[in-house]
Formats: C-alpha cells, structure tokens, sequence
DNA sequence: CATACGTCAATACATTTGTATATATAACCG
DNA sequence: CGGTTATATATACAAATGTATTGACGTATG
C-alpha cells in the first residue's frame, strides 16, 4: 500500500554544506528549460531534483512554481535594462545606432541564453502575475526607447510623429523576432538580425515621413 | 491493492448516441483554454472527461494531446485565411484598407474568440511540430500581404522597398498586438485597433519612403 | 549551557496522469 | 445468419505530482 519506497535520495552522496540559495533554485529551473517547455510546465519536484534538496525544500525558497518564474522574469528584466543600457551608449557614440543596438539585444540573447528566452517565450503565457511581470519589462524597454527618439530629434532635427507609439511598434517587432532568432541556429541570427534593421528604420522612416506630413497640414 | 474505484464514469448516464467526432473533442479543448493554460498543458484525460469519453477513447482520434492541438492550429489557420480573403475583398471597395483589416482581424478574434487566441499565444511554445503549423499560418498570412501590397503598388504607384520584409513586420506586429488585444477587456480594444492601424501606416510610409530613395540613388 | 530558529531530508498519502488490456456494442459485408 | 471492424467502455497499474508531518542538524541568541 505504500508507494514512494526509497528512491529519491536527493542528489545525495554529496555532503551538502552550503545551503541551497534562491538563485540556485532559478538555474536550475533555468538548465531544464529547452525551446519547447514553459516554465510553468516545470514541476516542484522536477526543478527540486535538479538543484539536488529535496521537494519539501522548494517551499523554503519559494511558495509556488509561478513564484520562482515571477523572480525569473525579474532577473531577466533586469538583465534587460542592463542591454538598453549598454545599446544606449553605443548610440551616442557610432552612427549605426540601429543596427548596434539590434545586435546588442541579440547579442546578450545569446549570452544570457536561456533567461531571457524565458522572458520573450512566455509573454503571452503563465499566471498574471507572471504576464504582468513581463509587461512591466517591456514598458520599461518602450519608455527607455521614447525618450532616445525624442532626445534623437532635437539634435538631428528629424522630428518622430507619435514617438510613443513608434517605440511600442519598435519594441514588440523587436522581441518577436528575438523570440524567433531565439530558437534559430546561430548562423541563421544574422539574417534576422538584418531583417529587424530594416523593419525599424522603416517604422522610423515613416514616423518621420508622417511627422512632416502632419507638421505641413 | 486496487486504485481507481467507480469513479470516471465519464459524463455518463446519458445514454451515447452518436460517436464522438475528433472536432468534438477539439471543441472539448478550447472550451477547456482560459487565458493563462497553454494546450500542451492539457491532459489527456481533462480533454477526454470535457468530452465525456473515456480517457482511452481519445486514441480513436488523435495520437497526442500534441496531435490534436496541431490540428487546432490547422483549423485556427483556417478561419485565419478567411479572415485575410474577406478584408481583401474590402481592400477593393473601400479606401481606408488598413483600418478596416486591422478590424476585420480583431472582430474575427472576437468571434472565433479562443480558437484564433490558441494560435496567438502559442506561436512560440509547445512542441516542433506545433510551432511548426504556426509558422506555416503565420507565412500564408505574409505571402498574401505581399502579393497584397506589390499589386497595390502597381495601381497607385507607390512602390514599396522590400515589401516582404514590410509584410513580415506588419504581419508579426499585427499578430503581437492581435495577442495583447486577445486578453483585454473589448471595451479597450478599440484603442489596440487604433494603435495598430498607425504603426503599420507608418511601416508602410517609411517603406515606401526608403523605396523613394533608394531609386534615386 | 539551553533553547529557539533556519535549513533540509525522509516518509507518507491522496490525486492525477498516460497507457495496457480486455470487453461490449453497433454497423457493415459475405 | 456469422464474422469482421470500428467505436467506446471499464479496469488496472506504475509513475509522477503537490503537500503534510516529523525530525535531524547546525548556527545563533538568550
């Protein structure tokens, strides 16, 4: 009548002397993550098994699954504005600031790998909390993005017709085809990243073609 | 020693007439998608109960909860295609083609409401073979646009730069905004609708702008 | 020193899951 | 009629899951 005999033995054997922090919990859920599975989809017991505690220990840490996912999209954001922060100075110092700034994001999409895949995968999908967790990143990315183009205009005199709205169209088309590169060979990156260049400096050709037109009327 | 005592009678008691067709069972599903589960996170047997089959029954029609959630994707692309012949019959009659698109899409999302959402939210989770059919829907939507916006070309005059690239970039930002409308109350809608409509207005200004240009070099 | 606390493991249990096996019923065809 | 085939069911079971309970062990605090 019992089940559960003796196996899972934690990844024992090992005498465990540091206590097992948070973050250990994320990488770990981050390392069982590949390019079809959501973090949702992780159970406690699969992601306690692979940070080596046992599934009670989860709890310690955190309450819930969607509260480990939740601090992951945190991490990403943050690690995020970490890129537009960086893209951003390249801006103001070389001319090709869309292509750099491209390339900047897909960049640290590579290298962060798998958190930031994390946070364009699962826009659309997981508990509220965590859709409202990734919003909030992408506000941040879009206002960070407005206000370059306002400050852009003053000095190149290239007035921006609805800059708020061209920063949203820039940001989403951004991620998507970062979500898209995401789970692409990496030879096949450049040519996405090409493609995302176009794409925006035809958004921002035509807010700048339509501010004038608008200016003229 | 025994589980599973009398209980998963299926939906029982009313006596089965007719079989259970595999669109029943697909109708099952979507009833089952709110906006935070993905379909690979169905069960097998959730489905089935929904239906009122038993859990085995389901291998009548589909291999896979996989299986099914591919031909959801087919059907979604169905409607999809539809929804792109109608707005182009419009395209013909009218002169504000661009809005009336964008509506034409956001109503059908309305109407088809979670079977066009599935394909939504889904682009980039789930197995292979679902992406897969995704993308596949998502490419009949571009190539359309294309075709769409080199005939127009032809009759206004207005070229367009590189009207593939345009094409991926209003169908990819359609869709994204397609998402985010998805799980909005309708009242607010209008505003989504609104915005969308001005950023591909800008997308196709700055591609035929840059078309412009590009020809007097 | 004692005692409380934070961190973890072990055991347990009720549920749920996917699927194997066997069976019943209707329809169809000779 | 008898036999095959498609459809659906019931039963069963091993595996996995979330969580409750209990206690071990070290560290810090009184």
């Amino acid at each position: 009548m019992n089940s559960e005999k003796k196996i899972e033995t934690a990844a024992s054997a090992g005498k465990r002397k540091k206590p097992i922090t948070a973050q250990d919990l994320m990488n770990a859920a981050v390392k069982l993550l590949d390019s079809h599975r959501s973090v949702s989809s992780l159970s406690l017991r699969e992601i306690a098994r692979a940070a080596g505690i046992a599934p009670n220990s989860f709890y310690r840490h955190f309450r819930d699954v969607d509260d480990l996912a939740v601090a992951l999209i945190d991490q990403a954001g943050r690690s995020l504005r970490g890129v537009i922060r960086e893209a951003r100075q390249r801006l103001s110092l070389e001319r090709s600031a869309i292509r750099t700034s491209v390339e900047a994001f897909m960049e640290q999409l590579d290298a962060e790998q798998k958190t930031l895949h994390i946070l364009l995968r699962e826009m659309s999908i997981g508990s509220p909390a965590f859709r409202q967790a990734v919003d909030r990143e992408l506000r941040y990315f879009e206002d960070e993005l407005c206000e370059e183009l306002t400050r852009m205009a003053k000095v190149t005199g290239h007035a921006t017709y609805e800059p708020a709205l061209a920063s949203k169209a820039i940001t989403r088309l951004v991620f998507t085809m970062g979500a898209a590169a995401a789970d692409l060979p990496p030879e096949e990156r450049g040519q996405i990243i090409d493609e995302t260049v176009v794409m925006i400096k035809m958004i921002m050709e035509g807010a700048q073609s339509l501010a004038k037109r608008s200016a003229k009327k």
